[in-house]
DNA sequence: AACAACAGTGACGTACACGTTAAAGATGCG
DNA sequence: CGCATCTTTAACGTGTACGTCACTGTTGTT
């Protein structure tokens, strides 16, 4: 019973996946996914005996958390790696819970957790902000100019009236 | 008189820039300018004799238009390119004024904008709604992560007090 | 006219974010 | 057990968005 000290929690089903089912499953290649490791995105996930990574859905999860603030909100990945670091910090804490002894300890990470998510807020509310002034922007544009198409059609409207006549 | 057809509207002041000036003004360096109009981001400026180029008011708003677009919210070059393209296209018919005839080519040039603003105004709306999620869930953690702070500084404060009793 | 400072055009270099082989070992299935 | 399929690492290639020379030509100042 010399077991290597880990899974001592009821491992209930506790789901892993290789490489390419996680690949089909958040439509990123395999080699982006190593290269996310590679690049300290995601935690090196586990490995089977014959070293084949084995991903959890906490995993999957992050893969698509990363992709939405690649794709959609145009993060770097390196905006994207102090992001996740943030996240891995919280994910020590709750899981760190002995719930005293250490306490200033604690204190300071949180603290340290906070202000990289007031830094993320503030970068994330400026480009809410100059978004929303895009979007008037465009649709104010789009107001003017389908006003034009309205005047238009009815000048056409009335030169083919007038040539019938 | 054999004038090449152009410069008859009154031209008080309209200033010109060359590219240093530019430069400055819109924090872009003279290559990035040089690098934007070979990519078509830019229309080709005036030049002077020597072939320096001028740039107009107008131009110092577009560039900085083309940098909100890619800072701020994380467009590529090509996709800006679509989108001043689509700007192009709507000055070109404000200047190409003769209030009548060839009207269904004005109106095929109309729509054909407005399709544009269409796909722009989506994209937009799709980023705006992924960042409010973003900037939702943000928000719940730093709200979450600021109890904590409280619970561990009113924690500490307490094992203090009983330390000096 | 001389001269520094600025601007022009290539051409090559670079950082980021992956893609694409290539060669070797691991797994699953009949 | 054999064999196709999958996964491994390593190395090189690619497109984007510029930066950095190097060298030539232009402008403003004295």
């Amino acid at each position: 019973m010399t077991s290597p000290a880990s899974e001592d929690q009821a491992q209930a089903k506790v789901a892993r996946y290789q490489i390419g089912e996680v690949a089909d499953r958040t439509g990123v290649t395999q080699r982006t996914l190593r290269f996310y490791e590679e690049k300290g995105l995601l935690r090196p996930p586990e490995r089977m005996d014959g070293g084949f990574r084995l991903y959890s859905d906490d995993d999957v999860q992050r893969i698509e958390y990363i992709r939405q603030l690649q794709q959609y909100l145009g993060f770097t990945l390196a905006e994207i790696k102090e992001m996740v670091e943030a996240e891995d910090l919280r994910q020590q804490i709750i899981s760190t819970f002995r719930p005293d002894r250490e306490l200033p300890a604690r204190l300071e990470r949180v603290t340290r957790i906070i202000g990289a998510l007031e830094r993320q807020l503030e970068v994330v509310d400026h480009k809410v902000e100059a978004l929303q002034e895009m979007q008037g922007d465009l649709r104010a544009k789009l107001d003017r100019v389908t006003t034009r198409r309205h005047e238009l059609e009815e000048a056409i409207a009335e030169e083919q009236s007038q040539k019938k006549s």
